[in-house]
DNA sequence: GTGAAAGCGCTAACAT
DNA sequence: ATGTTAGCGCTTTCAC
């Protein structure tokens, strides 16, 4: 007989979950039924709704998410990468992205490369083959074949934290800027002998920046302009750390700049635990603007930038642009001297 | 004729990316040979696997990991859903999950809760759609319906941070027994008079057993175990208010316990700031271990909980589990007591 | 308001 | 070592 020999092939693998035929077929409904009564509930009829999420519930359907995304070719996946998750800056960052994001029910995919271009490359092929919606990375400064392939990708994409020539959206703020602004301070305070201490420059491009912008400041007022850096992470104890071999380095010194609260804070306690007066004896500025460097005794001297503000702003600006409005494709949210006791 | 009018069908829709079939057509071989040299290499010879590579490389192919998925039926996806990100706890968990993860090839995907069993649940409804490879979720409690569904899950799932009855793998610490450790160490201190200070106790479990360990510890020495509590997320500045309540309201009291360092040290600090003497004047205990908890001076008592080992243990279970092997079921990861001056 | 058919891009299973 | 075939479970398109 002609009869095709179908017999009963099993489900090849995977979790042998309940499909949207079965939910069907216990509604005694189309599988395209249920998908409609499921995403757009208003397009079909209240009683074929109530027959559908009976069934639903009765089988236990969890929907596909693979599937779905497969066949619509989008799905709801917005990779946001960052360098590191060591440094708070970020984590406030991603919370920003975050809460808004859950909002309008996109999933964040996280990267970490570790202030890797090479890894960032990876990471964002890798992403790019789960149809995201959009895509969050940090910096403007890419490997040239990633950049190309940005370029090409024709959906919202937002660099985050720095400021100048992006591919398409741009949140951040001008750290050069904020290098100068924090030296201009110093020397308005009198300091002369000012020492900048930061930590793995040459992969952290915006603090290399903030060096940058500091540097020009000392030196256009005829001034040594020293760096003293570390190729470690930025930690309390390298800060302890520094203070002294600065001091060892530097026996001149009247103040340090250092890269970010953390070393800054770590500097200030140790400088009290060797009895020494802060400003009086060091004057200690940081960056960042953490809460506890504002709890400190003396209170730090730093730079406060908006890092929740800044996901928010840029998870905005993506929700902007698939909800076809037109958001300002350059954001710069600006930064605070905050002056404490330290300087 | 009877020619199918099957004409230029254009593709529907999405980022019209070059697909397998592109690359095999390029490189005059089949797409499963494509498949193959991109994920088995030594499956195909070494003449083969050059030509797919020079294929992929000029027609700019990026694999869809989507289409992957739907048709292995297994992502790369763990799902990891914690309480809180402002919390750096479970920051740290996150981190180190992340690099276990990282290097054997999966993508997490970040749940946050924000303390809420609901949203848990919806979460994890969410990510079982993704054809999770394994699932880490935070605590032991889970809304019955979830329950239910966690136990059919027939992949590695690790509940983290707490100890119990678990589903199926756990990695955590008894919080019950760390709140009695550091009632013992406030009395054989020789304080009396101990006040318990927290935040959002009913939605934080770990926090409230840690009180019930310590309440029990000094009811059982005949005392009173009075709980100051807060319904806001524990912060710095909330530590320093919490010092003037507590010392209003209990106007003995001799030592308090924070249910974490962020809120201890507020109020250390505040209490230097007011010129009282610390531990003489009020003794302060904290929870946790933060790094800077132990750059204050005086440094803070606390306990100290293995927070990134914790991460990278739930994920070792995973990835032993998958390849394998038979990993320990429940890890206690333990605590210390760090000891510091403001006790 | 509902359904039938086609196909998203890939991999498993079974050839050869 | 490589190819053929048949789906994975859903959404799109088009028809009624």
């Amino acid at each position: 007989m002609s009869e095709p020999q179908g017999g009963d092939r099993r489900r090849r693998k995977g979790l042998d979950n309940p499909t949207l035929d079965d939910v069907a077929r216990e509604a005694g409904v189309s599988a395209i039924t249920v998908s409609r009564a499921i995403h757009r509930p208003d397009s079909v009829r209240e009683a074929t709704r109530e027959k559908v999420e009976a069934a639903i519930a009765k089988v236990g359907y969890v929907p596909n998410m693979v599937a779905g995304t497969l066949a619509s070719a989008s799905s709801r996946f917005i990779p946001v990468i960052v360098p590191s998750l060591s440094n708070v800056v970020f984590v406030e960052v991603i919370q920003g992205l975050q809460a808004v994001f859950d909002q309008h029910g996109y999933q964040m995919l996280l990267g970490n490369t570790d202030y890797s271009m090479e890894r960032e490359e990876e990471l964002i092929r890798t992403f790019l083959g789960w149809s995201p919606t959009a895509l969050v990375t940090t910096g403007l400064r890419h490997r040239e074949g990633l950049s190309e392939l940005l370029k090409r990708f024709p959906r919202p994409l937002v660099e985050i934290m720095e400021l100048g020539q992006a591919v398409d959206m741009n949140v951040g703020m001008d750290h050069q800027r904020a290098g100068a602004t924090m030296a201009d301070h110093l020397l308005a305070q009198g300091y002369r002998h000012i020492v900048f201490a930061g930590t793995r420059l040459a992969h952290n491009y915006r603090a290399a920046q903030r060096y940058e912008g500091h540097r020009s400041r000392l030196v256009s007022e005829g001034l040594d302009a020293p760096l003293m850096e570390w190729q470690q992470d930025s930690y309390y104890d390298l800060g302890g750390a520094a203070l002294d071999e600065i001091r060892r380095q530097y026996p001149q010194v009247e103040a340090i700049h250092f890269i970010d609260d953390v070393m800054a804070s770590g500097a200030l306690l140790e400088a009290q635990r060797q009895g020494l007066r802060v400003p009086d004896d060091i004057a200690i500025a940081g960056f960042t603007g953490l809460p506890f460097a504002r709890a400190l005794i003396p209170r730090l001297t730093t730079i406060v930038s908006p890092r929740e503000a800044i996901g928010r702003l840029a998870a905005h600006q993506i929700i902007d642009r698939l909800e076809g409005r037109q958001p300002e494709a350059c954001i710069d949210v600006g930064f605070t001297l905050q002056r404490g006791e330290s300087t």
